[in-house]
RNA sequence: GGGUAGGUGGCAGAGCGGUCAAUUGCACCAGACUGUAAAUCUGGCCUCUUCGGAGUUCGGGGGUUCGAAUCCCUCCCUACCCA
């Protein structure tokens, strides 16, 4: 049997950083009955397979669930298998694009390892919601949809945003979603469900149906949603204003740099596993120190203390000490493109990947963005003929990449 | 089913027979200043170009015209009002 740490112990931690909790009586009872009879919580995190990266913004609930997950409850892990044909419409101004089944199931594979990243899948139940939802016919479809009102539907902000600002379409179909969502909570007996602030509508079915079903409402637990690098919108894939936890230490680290100042404290507290005077005396600090804090500690936790140390070298030679990075991209440019051992700026530039067009390299020279070699040379003008070499260094604005000769 | 308003470049949104590759804002790229932050200023932002131009763009298709994003027909899509 395992031992939960007492009650208040578990609060302190559950709670931390959460947006909202629905009920947090309940869920100390729930915690407390666990820890009399030795029965986990059956926590439920739900995520549809619609793309391929998982980002530090999906991490915030996931983390959540893996400190569950420490403290001996059990991780559900819906994979939406079902929902994904639907779209989630939370928060959102646009319906979603449903998926073909094909596209579904190779998501879900890439999404598993990518959340293994955070939580411990191996002692995770892993639950695609098409297990129950594909054996439905239409009568259950029916009275699903049975349970709740277009009224009710229409009370959720982003829908009645749509209805009467912006008079943009609603889908029926897309109203299905809550119901399924919640109805997931039913299947696997949810005691606790995540998910990010603007999900709370979604959670809430869960515990309505749940009532209905007789069965312990769940506790819905909200997490604050993160926003993506432009420190303005959601992160999120649309936006493109995301972190992946399949990116590249270097790329992560650098992203991290880039963000606005403004955006750090809002990132550190669920990005962070510093404690928090920690976490304040960085923010008190230098906020590019603090930064590098941050950058290093996430690319730390995906990628390992020594790739960490080697984008913080890195960045150091590059930026610090305006050098060029070990780790350059390299492109093949076939010999024969060469005329006299040279070839033209602009040419040269769309070859190295640099620019997309001829018309592109050509602006970028004339507003000075290009140069090359130890020196950084800079050609004269858009016709200049740059003598190229085998491990010729290329350099255009943020871009840098050594030429080799094929 | 009836009516009305629409569908323009990544988004928003002008244009409504030639001077439109299409005003403007946002986003984006680059330069200056910096901390690859913010703010600010500058240039750029369909493709090719011998820099004179040339070629493809304004929901799809067809047509009128010397000439269409702009007019007509048709198809597809959306919102709103009425039933």
């Amino acid at each position: 049997m395992p031992a939960f740490p007492p009650v208040d112990e578990q609060l302190a931690v559950l709670l931390r950083g959460a947006a909202h909790v629905e009920k947090p009586d309940e869920l100390r009872k729930k915690l407390e009955r666990g820890r009399e009879t030795g029965k986990p919580l059956r926590v439920k995190y739900g995520i549809d397979p619609t793309g391929f990266d998982v980002h530090l913004g999906h991490t915030v609930p996931l983390r959540k669930l893996r400190q569950f997950q420490d403290l001996g409850h059990t991780a559900v892990l819906i994979i939406g298998t079902a929902t994904a044909q639907v779209g989630d419409p939370s928060g959102r101004d646009e319906s979603r694009k449903g998926l073909t089944p094909g596209q579904i199931e190779t998501n879900a594979a890439s999404y598993l390892t990518q959340i293994a990243k955070v939580v411990d899948v191996s002692r995770a139940e892993v639950r695609p919601n098409g297990d129950w939802f594909g054996r439905w016919g239409f009568g259950e479809m029916l009275r699903l949809l049975g349970r709740t009102t277009v009224q009710r539907m229409l009370e959720r902000d982003d829908f009645s945003r749509r209805f009467r600002e912006l008079h943009l379409p609603i889908y029926l179909h897309e109203c299905l979603y809550p119901l399924m969502q919640g109805w997931d909570s039913v299947e696997i007996h949810a005691d606790v469900e995540l998910g990010g602030t603007e999900q709370l509508f979604n959670l809430m079915v869960g515990r309505d149906l749940q009532r209905e079903e007789g069965q312990e409402p769940q506790i819905c637990l909200t997490m604050p949603i993160l926003r993506g690098t432009d420190g303005e919108k959601k992160m999120g894939k649309t936006a493109g204003n995301y972190i992946g936890l399949n990116e590249p230490a270097k790329e992560q680290f650098g992203k991290t740099m880039r963000i606005p100042d403004d955006l750090m404290r809002e990132w550190f507290t669920p990005l962070s596993d510093r404690p928090a005077a920690e976490v304040e005396a960085l923010l008190a600090g230098r906020p590019n120190e603090a930064k590098k804090a941050l950058g290093a500690e996430i690319v730390r936790f995906y990628h390992g203390p020594a790739a960490a140390d080697e984008v913080l070298a890195d960045w150091k030679r590059q930026f610090e000490d305006k050098g060029d990075p070990l780790d350059m991209p390299e492109v093949v440019i076939p010999a024969l493109e060469l005329v006299d051992g040279g070839l033209p700026v602009v040419k040269l530039i769309v070859l190295a990947k640099l620019a997309a067009s001829n018309g592109e390299a050509r602006r970028k020279v004339e507003e000075g963005a290009f140069n090359h070699g130890p020196d950084r040379a800079k050609p004269a003008d858009a016709k200049a003929v740059v003598p190229v070499a085998d491990g010729l260094v290329v350099r255009l604005g943020r871009k840098v990449a050594r030429v080799r000769l094929g």
